[in-house]
Formats: structure tokens, sequence, C-alpha cells
DNA sequence: TTTTTATTTGCTGTTTTATGCAATAAATAT
DNA sequence: ATATTTATTGCATAAAACAGCAAATAAAAA
């Protein structure tokens, strides 16, 4: 067998799975690993696929660590902020939840809207001061320094005498069966109280998440009265949800 | 399995969610917690997640620093912030109210000090969740859109239910005569708020604003137990306070 | 065709890297 | 305070990388 066919084939291997192993190819084109060996570092000379140890990995699949920058799924996040931001009324009074998603909303929400809105999310906070017409209440608690919100008994009491019209909150996990579930047990009863504390609860999700679950649960999916995905309501992804009865956006 | 496969894994594992636990990774992934430990730690030193006790965190999600633009007198502001930090003992409980020299002074809260800090300063909260052994409590209430703190009924009654060591306020102008004054009324009341909920109460201002004076009156001089500047507490300038009986530091 | 030359391939032993295990230390929770 | 997780360290094992060498193959020249 010539070289460049191995080369070739190992190449096609590479883009096709974006990784791949050198004993696997040995194995596969039956020469010895030495050769493998060699014909990954041409081609990595050649930069056709980057050289790890054990295998290879193809460009794009490197390429992927470094280029994203600091919010994971921006895109997906913004369509469903702005979703989420067409649901918010003039005059109305809402209740936003910290994550990235909600960040995003609270950036979205138009300037000369008015509005009371409360969060207990230190960066949707700071967001939302650029806001001239929104009255924030900051739901005040025990900091989470991961999270940078409010937690615990003090933030739980607070949230006890307010009732808002919409809360948007996020979730770590969600699944059409099993609901929200979050790794955080001071987080799951903050999320608890905010839903409480709310006449209508949305939830904002990007798809990833969905059908993924944890250690703690905050609620069944039918404690939510919307979900808000980037998908269109009408994806097959999302018919394990219709089926629960939740109203998707 | 490729390590770089596993980075991946992990990486996105963590955007998605925020935050992961070692041991969750390393049962998903079939590896021992050792090895995913090691890989956390790479990623960690390629700044592409941030490794916590247990687990690790994104990138997007970790604190993130509050520029400080064009502070005026920052020289000076840093100058006394220093001069506060060292009143500030291990395991208290203190409480810093906003403003940019109280700002100075929570970015300069030693990262291994352990604190409890109460504040009701976006910003300062902020900047504390930088430093890992600070117990921040946030006092919650109605956002002030320039001044960035909690302020109104609220949060007023949020502060009757606490008695701190120490609290560290700043004004917006002060006279040795009239005493602490401000140009904003509900500025003045939460901070007669804040310093019933003190023992005692520590004054941070820059000299410029020694002998000026405003509208509203938060209290007396002798309702403040030290007064900080950037001055020697010799300077004359502070003579006119010196007789009042504040201590000067 | 045969011989010479150059290239490629596989093999050997050695060095490096990756991984898991166990004991101890540190951090966190109770 | 103690108990429980989580981190760190050193070590053992196995897999992989590397270097040098020799056999095999291909290409070029006689």
């Amino acid at each position: 067998m010539l070289k460049e066919e191995r080369h070739q084939i190992i190449l096609n291997e590479v883009e096709l799975h974006n990784r791949v192993q050198l004993t696997d190819i040995a194995e596969k084109l039956v020469v010895s690993i030495d050769t493998v060996r060699r014909d990954v570092k041409e081609l990595d000379a050649d930069s056709k696929l980057i050289k790890v140890h054990g295998g290879a990995i193809s460009l794009g699949f490197a390429a992927y660590s470094p280029k994203r920058n600091n919010v994971y799924a921006l895109e997906e996040k913004i369509s469903i902020a702005k979703k989420a931001a067409q649901l918010v009324e003039e005059n109305s009074v809402v209740l936003i939840d910290g994550g990235t998603t909600c960040l995003e909303l609270a950036r979205l929400l138009p300037a000369d809207l008015k509005l009371t809105c409360f969060t207990l999310s230190l960066p949707v906070a700071m967001e939302l001061l650029h806001k001239p017409n929104i009255d924030i209440i900051f739901i005040g608690g025990q900091l989470s320094k991961d999270s940078q919100i409010t937690i615990g008994p003090n933030t739980i009491n607070n949230l006890s005498d307010i009732k808002v019209d919409y809360s948007f909150i996020g979730t770590g996990y969600v699944d059409a069966e099993y609901g929200l579930t979050e790794f955080d047990w001071d987080i799951v009863q903050t999320k608890k109280a905010v839903i409480k504390a709310s006449k209508k609860t949305i939830l904002l999700c990007i798809s990833e998440k969905l059908n993924s679950k944890h250690r703690f649960k905050t609620c069944d999916l039918n404690a939510i009265h919307s979900m808000i995905t980037e998908l269109a309501p009408s994806d097959e992804l999302l018919n394990d949800f219709k089926n629960q009865g939740i109203q998707l956006l």
C-alpha cells in the first residue's frame, strides 16, 4: 500500500470522527504502529491534523475550544432572551433569576420599557442599572460566589413577601419526566422560593440541557408555565415536553 | 479515550451547566477521579475554565471585575483604603458602604481574610466575590441607579435587623461643624440606618471633601467614631475635626 | 535483466507519558 | 470539636513515543 493512500485514509478517518487512535489505524490498515506514527507525524507537520498522545484530532476539533469566548452557546441564549423579552409587558412586575441566559434577557430588555424588576442576581442587577425606566429591587441575602445570586434562608424569607407577575428562571438540568434539577441544594431551595413568589414561571433553557438531570430537584415540569428554548415549538426534540402539557415558546 | 477528547467533553459540560463536579465527570467518562483532576488542572492552566474545590466553573460564569475607569483621586482613595483595611479584624462582622473609596477598600481586603461582610453596594459585592474567605451578605432593597446601592424603606428595614462591629461609610460632604451631608434625601436615610446598624462607624473621606456641606444631613460628626483621610492625622487641615474629638487615622 | 541506490517499513530497547492506586494532607461540612 | 470530602504526593504499571538498525521494497542505473 502506498504511503499517500494511507495518508488519505487517515485524514478521512480523522475528519469523519474528529479523532482517531493510532492503534486503530494500524489495525485497520494492517501496518505497524510505527508506520502509522510516522504517517501522522508527517500529516501533522503539513498541518493537516493535530497529533496528540496516542492518536490525532482534526483541526476543527482543536480550534473549537480556544475560539469560543466567554458565554457558551451565546447565539442560542440570545434567541431565547429575545422570545422572553416579548412576554414582558409594560408596567408589569417581573423577577429575573441568575445565569447567563437570564442575563441576556436583562440585556435585551428595551431601554424605554417601564417595569418593576426583582432580581437576586448581581450581574443581572448590574445590567439593569443601564435601563433608566426599570425599577430594580434586589432580593438581599447571602451571596453565593459561584452563581453570583443571593441564596439561603434570608433570601427565601425575602422572596416570601412578594408575588410577581412573571418570573424568568434558568435551570442546570431539565428532563421531561424528572423535571428541573440542580446539583446544588441551596440553589434549589432558592429557586423553589422564586417559583412560589411568581404567578407564572417561565423557564429559559437551551436545548442542549434537555433530557439531563442531576441530584436535587427544584420542581416538576408542571410547576412551570412556559418553557423557552432556541428551538421552534414544533421541533420534535420537544415532543416529550409537549406531552407534559407545558407551553412551549 | 484520548485525553483531548476528555478535555472537550469536560469543557462542554462546564460551559453547558456553568459548573461541574469532578466526581460526576469521572463517573460519566468512566475514568478515575485522578485523571479528571489532572485534566481539569490542565484546562485551568490553559484558562479554559476555572478549577474550584470539588469541581470547575466556566469562565463566563466567573466573577468579572468591574473596571475602574476614571476614578477621581484614585491615589488618595487607595491610601485611605489601605489604612481602613488594617482595621478589619479576622472573623469580625463589617459593613461596607458604596462609593469609590469603599470600593477600593473592598478591593484591598486580603484574599485570606475570614470575614462576614454586609454591603448594599453592587460594585462592592462584585468585588468581594473574588475573596474566597469573605462571607457576603447583600442588603436587599430598591436599587439606586446613580449610586448603585440599595436604598429605601426596604433597605432600611433590612438594616434594622443587624448590628455589625464596624461599618465603613463614605459621604458626599463633611464639615467639622455641620457633620455629614448629602445631596440626596434617600441616601441620607440609608446612611442613617447604616450608622444605627453599626457598633462603630468609620468614615472614609478624601481631604478635598473636608469643610463642604449640602442640603440633607446624615449625622453630626460625633456620630462617627473615626475618620480616615489620605492625610496624616497630624495634618493641620484636620485641626477642626480634631477639636470635635473624633479619632483620626 | 541485474546491480546499485534510495526509500520505506518493521523490530528492538530505551525514554517519556498517561493512568490508577494508596497514603497523607488539606479543605469543607457537621 | 469531629467527620467527611477533596487534594496532593509518590509510586507502579502500561501504553506510547523515540532512536537506531536491519530487512524489505521500490526506483534508477548499468
